[in-house]
DNA sequence: CGGGATCCCCCGCGATACTG
DNA sequence: CAGTATCGCGGGGGATCCCG
């Protein structure tokens, strides 16, 4: 009772067998941000639309990680039982608690980019030549 | 002039071949964040002491992460020659430009893991059970 | 249309040993 | 103390085929 905060959570990524580093490591996965970006910014997407959207994306790891995302409870997949099949892709409310902050990461990584060109550049100049 | 807005910067991560989109994969890579956080709140450490605070890193990946943060103009790397030799890791102030959001990424991933254990339980249990 | 199943290759990454 | 060099494997992930 000597140094036990009651607001602090009990979760800390710089543990590796805290269960928060693993999500950590599920919102860092090459896919995550533009999938939760892209339905930030559409609201809601059919797989396929997701698919043309996303460049470079295999269909495996759409599917994979979007299965990911649905099972932590992020996004939520509703199919329509036409023929075809439809199937849409839309953000829960916890997903949306995240959408701010990839937007940010995405917005921060294209604004910045310029810089850390400069960055790389001036480094491999010194290093390479 | 139809459709081209001044104030847009030209980078798109949506875009495969887009810079951007490997800036953006850097960011997510597993130790990256970590690092970055560890390094913001401690103001500046050896590598050592970053060894200890990132639990299960590896010598390989730590040195890995940090090359390329220094590549990326987001972190310096000073040696002191003395003996043994010193080195000491801070933050640019691009790299504390980014210390933000990642810090709310990996709070955001500690606050709410217990929703997320809940909906993979939920899903588990729907899937598995 | 929206995937699941399978095959297979590549390389990320850990473990270990060595150096200035 | 702060790395580099090398080896070896496990699995991430692309390509392909097939199915409801």
């Amino acid at each position: 009772m000597t140094s036990t905060p009651l607001l602090e959570h009990p979760f800390d990524a710089f543990n590796a067998h805290c269960p928060s580093r693993r999500l950590l490591d599920a919102i860092g996965d090459k896919w995550t941000s533009l999938v939760v970006v892209a339905l930030g910014v559409h609201g809601s997407l059919r797989y396929t639309e997701l698919f043309k959207r996303i460049d470079g994306v295999s269909q495996k790891m759409l599917t994979q990680t979007l299965r990911n995302l649905e099972r932590d409870g992020l996004v939520t997949r509703t199919v329509t039982p036409t023929v075809p099949v439809g199937t849409d892709y839309a953000l829960t409310p916890l997903g949306d608690s995240l959408l701010g902050l990839l937007r940010l990461l995405k917005e921060w990584a294209e604004e910045h980019m310029g810089e850390v060109d400069d960055a790389r550049a001036a480094h491999d100049a010194r290093t390479g030549g």
